[in-house]
This record gives C-alpha cells, structure tokens and sequence, in this order.
DNA sequence: AGAGCTACTCGGTCGC
DNA sequence: TGCGACCGAGTAGCTC
C-alpha cells in the first residue's frame, strides 16, 4: 500500500532509471486505469514523442514531467513500476507500457487494477481533481500544529479519519496514520474537537518523525509492494502498531488490538494509547 | 450548504 | 474444491 514514503522511494528509483529517455510508444491493456483523457487513442498521441524531464511527488501521485504534458500516476493499494528491456516478457498484472526509443520500456503493473493515471498540459493539473482540492505536503512549512489544529476545531470525526482525509494532509495512509498516533500516543477514534492543542502538537511531530523515518528506510514493504528496482523497503520492521494484533506493545507489553475506524482496520495499543 | 457517510472499483486471500 | 466475505485509496454521489 504506497504511502507517501513509499511513494517518494518509487520517485527517487524512477529518476535515475528514466529521465531522459523519450516515450515511443504507449500500450494499453487495462484501458481504466487511464482517467484522463477519456478517449485511450488521445492518451497515447499525446504521450509518443515526449521526453521524461523528471518527476514530482504531491501527496501519493507521481508526477511524470514530459514536455508539454504531466503525467499523474496513483499506485493506490498494489501498483508498480518496473523498467524492463522490451525482449523480457510481460509479467502478471501488466497493464500500461511506455515503451522508449531505447531497448527499455517502463511497465505498470497493479494486482488490484485500482491505480490512476491522468495526463494535464503543465500548470493545469493542480486546478483540476485530483490534485485540486490535495491538502498540505507534510514537509512542507505549510504543514503546522496549527494547521492542525485548525481542521481538528471544525469536525466531530475521529482523529484517524481526518488524518487519512488527503484535503488536510496529503499523503498519509493506513500504516502512517496507526504508527504516528501510535507515537503521539493518542487513541485513533478520540474526536478530533477534543483534542488538546499539546497533544496536536506532539501528533505533528510524531507525524513528521515517522515519514521522515520511513523514507530514510526506503518506506515499507507490505504483500508483495517492491520499488521499481526491485528492492524492498525495510520500514515495515520498524511498525510499532500496524499489522501487530495480539504481539506485545514495545512500550508497555500490553497486547496490541485491532478495530475498525474509518472504515479501515486499525492498530493501538489500547494501555498507551488514550 | 456542507459535513460525513456509503458505494464502487478489483482480485488475492482467508474462512467456512 | 467451492464460494462468499473481506480488504483498501480515493472519489462520486447520496443523506441528513
């Protein structure tokens, strides 16, 4: 499940691997994964030809910079890329394929089918979804306890849902969301109204500590998610809540619990946690 | 009006 | 072995 480390990992393999190479062709198996534009014939006309100047990341989206175009590419749960010589054979799950005017080919590839990509002339893509209404970069000087602070006064909603709500922070998933307040060492279904400005600005911290650190490892590796050298993340190793139902907190030995909040399975420990 | 839900997209995995 | 439930990111569309 890329998150925003994981995703930066994917950004920072990908530059060396691609930039500079020019796009020949693009093939398209899986036609839904590709949003915009609609017609997959204009995807393609538009993308032959262009060369790959770098890439961004802005919350989990990686931003494919070609000349005249942005590509945005949502890896959801499972998508991958793989820079592949056009001689070795598609594997599974194969489903759009940049191929360059070299002997390689970049290939997306995603288990679930849930990945997006949308293509925007530059300077278009951040007024239109699904960049448009994207919240703060959490390593950015935008990124504040008050900020926090601010979108926590104005809702009645669980602290975990309005973390994972990416019109207020944007990038922090599942994982990230169990391990920071797991960290700050506030319960994920406390009401985000109640929450004192002491605790937001421990949970601000705990935020920034915990992406910053799982970047440093190269993000998590969770199912089968490797980065685009097939490397995999060591971060899932340092996981203090997430995925550790019935293991010993590190801090307190209490057994770690699991439920649902947000519509999403949750990790805490219930002793530390409050 | 706007906040906050639910449905939907998928297929591997797991439990019965 | 077969079948259905489950998971999960983001958004459209619904409800209240």
């Amino acid at each position: 499940m890329p998150e925003l480390p994981e995703v930066e990992t994917i950004k920072r393999t990908l530059q060396h691997l691609v930039i500079g190479k020019t796009i020949q062709d693009v093939e398209i198996l899986w036609g839904k994964i590709i949003k915009r534009p609609n017609d997959l014939l204009q995807f393609k006309t538009l993308c032959q030809g262009q060369t790959i100047h770098g890439i961004d990341r802005r919350g989990k989206f990686l931003k494919f910079l070609l000349d005249e175009h942005v590509l945005l590419s949502h890896l959801r749960m499972e998508g991958r890329y793989m820079l592949q010589k056009k001689s070795e054979p598609y594997e599974k799950h194969t489903h759009v394929i940049f191929s360059f005017t070299d002997e390689t080919e970049l290939r997306y590839m995603d288990v679930r089918k849930f990945g997006t990509m949308h293509l925007f002339l530059k300077g278009e893509e951040e007024k239109h979804e699904p960049l448009a209404k994207l919240g703060v970069e959490p390593f950015s000087n935008e990124f504040t306890p008050n900020l926090l602070q601010t979108a926590f006064q104005k809702t009645a909603r669980t602290v975990k849902a309005v973390l994972l709500d990416q019109s207020i922070v944007a990038g922090l998933g599942n994982i990230y969301v169990d391990e920071a307040l797991f960290r700050a060492r506030i319960h994920p279904k406390r009401i985000a109204n109640e929450i004192s400005g002491r605790s937001i600005e421990t949970l601000h911290q705990a935020i920034v500590a915990t992406l910053k650190e799982a970047v440093e490892k190269g993000g998590s590796s969770v199912r089968t998610y490797v980065n685009s050298q097939g490397e995999m993340g060591m971060f899932q190793l340092k996981h203090c809540v997430y995925g550790k139902k019935g293991e010993p907190c590190i801090t307190c030995g209490t057994e770690i619990e699991r439920t649902v909040v947000a519509q999403r399975g949750t990790h805490y420990c219930p002793q530390c946690q409050k």
